[in-house]
DNA sequence: GTCTATAAGCCGATAGAC
DNA sequence: GTCTATCGGCTTATAGAC
């Protein structure tokens, strides 16, 4: 289907080069249409643009809401929020970066109506933080700052996971959800908390939809 | 001077903009020259985000390594370096987004340079964690990861540091400092540390030197 | 060392045939 | 729904006067 090609290609470019440094024509190229054949598929090219961000912003909030709605411990919240991020960063990886790195390229509303859907993403954080201290089970002197550090912990993974890496998804994911409850350092009974302690379920389900329809993982 | 003006005013607007959002003509503008003058004090356009580069990561290098060179203890170079990380990206907050973001700008040798001081960096931080590892006052489980993690989370700051916010940059750094040896769970008799227990000295020393001679905190 | 003028080409976007 | 052809403007960079 050809909106599809199009939107990929305007994906993989946007991921590679960044929106400023990728032309009408490149996307063309890259979809293999005429220039003039994007043109029936949208009205600018900030379109794009906004059409990539959007989905992925309210797939990772859809799936972050549900995590929260299954499970009630702060402690299993952070744990499943950041094997949530690091998996779709790490799969959805040139969604992520663009998502990432692109927000200064949109102008007017929609820039607008992306900093909300980010910032309404940032409250989960905070909350499950907020949640964590007044039950005493996070020890943290800032949340807020904690709540940055974690979330930029978490989404660096785009930029360096690879397939090929010497370790798995699942390696990485279970080893950043124990750095991170280390860093706000979860205890029970006086214990430092792992994930391995936390009887979580299966991560696979809570992020199985795709950004943007991509059938497997994104390639560089 | 014509040749600060210049690089100041690509600066800001690499910062604000990107380097590809911005034209030589927006350059000129900015520092009150005309786009030909410009070309007196460089080849091309990528000259200027080159040298911004280089001058920051060479900076933090070097205070880097003076860090290495006067602390010995794991825990206190591991405090020291978030500190000097965080802070040098709070001050010469522009550089910082420059050399975090628009690294995929670069073309041809310069970029196989810049990202060779780049990994020259993390190199350092690496050895901090296996040195803190192989002594018994860390507890991680993977140091690359580990590394990862802390970087991303200390180079964060430049995204949105502001010194009208609710917290000076003293009380993020030591906060970050915290946080970073909650992380590799820093232990002295079983008792986790905190940057209160270090006795780390004053670290402004450290990062005196401004990056491209910015005489004060750059402006967003 | 700074300017005016301009080259040569790419930019986003559109008109209109089929 | 996809194409060819093209518009007006902006791009990096240069030539050459002062």
């Amino acid at each position: 289907m050809t909106k599809e090609k199009i939107f990929q290609a305007a994906l993989r470019l946007f991921a590679r080069k960044g929106f400023e440094a990728t032309s009408i024509r490149d996307i063309a190229l890259e979809a293999e249409v005429t220039s003039s054949t994007l043109y029936h598929y949208m009205k600018t090219k900030e379109d794009l643009l906004v059409a990539i961000m959007q989905e992925g912003l309210q797939t990772l909030l859809g799936n972050a809401k549900e995590v929260l709605a299954e499970l009630e411990a702060p402690e299993q919240q952070l744990a499943a929020f950041v094997q949530l991020h690091v998996t779709s960063h790490a799969i959805n990886k040139l969604t992520a970066l663009v998502v990432d790195t692109e927000f200064r390229a949109l102008t007017g509303n929609t820039r607008v109506e992306i900093a909300r859907l980010r910032s309404e993403y940032e409250l989960l954080w905070q909350r499950i933080l907020t949640g964590g201290l007044e039950g005493g089970v996070f020890a943290i002197e800032n949340t807020k700052l904690a709540v940055l550090a974690l979330l930029q912990m978490c989404t660096g993974v785009a930029h360096w996971y690879s397939p090929d890496g010497p370790n798995s998804l699942e390696e990485i994911s279970l080893n950043f959800s124990d750095m991170a409850l280390a860093l706000v350092q979860a205890k029970r009974n006086g214990q430092q908390l792992t994930v391995s302690d936390l009887d979580l379920p299966e991560p696979a389900r809570f992020f199985t939809k795709p950004w943007l329809g991509a059938a497997a993982h994104e390639h560089s």
